[in-house]
DNA sequence: TATGAATGAGCCTTCATTCAT
DNA sequence: CATGAATGAAGGCTCATTCAT
């Protein structure tokens, strides 16, 4: 039960397939929703009984978990790295929602299925791995935007809960060669937070 | 089984009382997630026999549908309300975001399961009315955008997506009793928009 | 709660409305199914409400007793009343099948209920009176055939049994109206048991 | 949910399994009626847990289904193939009711479950096949009678209605080791038809 | 590893019955 | 007498999870 081989061999074998539980989880639970989904038409998808997924995580709790650590932890890891560069705020701010955007669009059903299980996330001790990556993830965009210059034109509580709200309502709209580039489209989002 | 009485005196006490139990519903479910919360825990808290629910809902997802209902409804005829009147667009948009957020506040637990429910009301007849209302709300919001005068300094879908994104998502982040009043909120969102 | 009024006018009135009910019963049980069959839609049927019904039966299994019994002792008593009087056997049987078929035809759904509920009928101290009836009704016949001249052409249990089964069975295909009177039904049977 | 695997091992079990279920099912639903057995009574005596029912049948009323098919399929089928035989009429009559007789007393259980739940047979797309089998056997049989030489004593369809009443009803008296082997009850009921 | 049969706890819903009005 | 809201005890069914093979 979700015991990582130890032979290098197997264990990369076992990573890839569980990766792809992951993702296509992410993709079933985004449709119809995680507590409409069963672990049996999870497994029917991805071509397994339904005791298999029980090799990759103990419950279905924990694919839950690894769903949303997957969404989280690269997004957070990258957008460290990028405000340890030296650059203007304004620069970092444009950057950031750019990295951001392109997140969540390559992300949009892990994005889907976070949303819906707010509820759940803000409870228990299971969660506080993705709760404290969510919180330190608003921090550090919270930290760029006091370091903006110039005289705001809007309270800066505000504009962060304003960028948060339409940087991950992307995920309900964006579809792939729609109109409007990743990049575009958070430069749109970037443009208007700084009023240009 | 949910049926409405005639006699006037009885429907009146039959109305309160079904409001009361979307009103409770609503907060619960919120809280806990509609697929969460067992009838019978819904009925603990409302101080009734888990079959008295039964009365004023053909079923569990009848008073989904009926939380739905009475967060988009109101919202809609106040918003068409408001822009049959003859009112610069600028005006109006002002007008319409301030109804908007003091809307989503005053609803909040509405709202919050609206979002949960999403990929719910995606599909299946007996959601079309709530489909219908909301991309009836979309449409009044796109088409007052489109009546803005001057350059947009920004894309006019855009903008409606990213205003879709931040007065709804208010919802999970106000508090009463916060440092900023809802009309304050509504017009630091439309003077984001605006560029001022 | 199934009081019987004592004063006479209101009695009658009791009475017949109570008579009412039985019949209505007999009808929708048939049709539906005893079980399948809700007070509430029975009290709907009749256009009263479904705690109205309790004020003449102490519950549901009572009004499947009064069916019964309302389909058993009138057929009990006319088949004795038929059978003290002093005729040819093969005459009075005749007679009695005349008799059991008009009260089968007449009390179609009361039949239908009682083959229905058959096994319910069989246990438990209330349905005794039901089950006495049944088994005179059946001893009655018996002694009838016994008292039969001339060679038996078939065993005699065999041909109660045989009467039993299509007399009853009458009621699943008789329609009013039909090719055959009940009486030239009777005279069938009649004679295919005396071998005409 | 109900479904049959695939391979050829696991499938033998699977239909021997199944099968006990239903001839359990028979058993309990003629003693205690339908509606009056639960599903986690007929499990009890089966030994198995309520929940593993509906591995073999996707609801109670698809059980109930299997046993009316288990009922009429292979009587429908010997019947046929009798008929298709090339003898003299009497002579099929007889043979046919021998080997109706026979059948009902070997599904004594499945007789009295189809019988007490006649009004549901008569609704419903899901009772179509049991509903065109029980009319397929009958047309049957009325073919034959109409095929009988000679002077007719007795209206036709009278005929076919009452030996109809007569071996359908035999399942509910017959028992084991009792005076008359299913052979020679078959026999007087042809004989009975015949005038002999 | 993988399978799928089996478990058993729990959920939604129904419904006979009661009782205040 | 009549009403209909309310109760509460089941019942059918689902489903995450386990385990023998």
């Amino acid at each position: 039960m979700a015991t990582r081989p130890t032979r290098p061999a197997l264990r990369e074998r076992y990573d890839r397939r569980r990766q792809g539980v992951v993702v296509e989880a992410a993709r079933v639970f985004a449709a119809r929703g995680y507590d409409q989904t069963t672990m049996q038409q999870l497994a029917d998808e991805l071509g397994i009984a339904a005791g298999g997924l029980y090799h990759y995580f103990g419950g279905k709790e924990q694919l839950l978990i690894a769903i949303c650590d997957e969404l989280m932890d690269p997004l957070l890891d990258r957008a460290q790295e990028l405000l340890e560069q030296d650059a203007p705020p304004e620069a970092q701010l444009r950057a950031l929602v750019r990295l951001w955007v392109a997140h969540v669009v390559a992300h949009r059903d892990h994005m889907l299925v976070f949303q819906q299980e707010r509820h759940v996330i803000e409870h228990g001790d299971q969660w506080r791995g993705v709760r404290d990556s969510r919180k330190r993830f608003e921090r550090l965009v919270e930290g760029l935007l006091d370091r903006l210059d110039g005289e705001p034109g809007i309270d800066r509580r505000l504009a962060l809960s304003a960028l948060l709200g339409m940087v991950n309502h992307t995920a309900q709209w964006y579809r792939p060669r729609g109109r409007l580039s990743p990049e575009q489209i958070a430069d749109g989002y970037t443009d208007l937070l700084l009023g240009r």
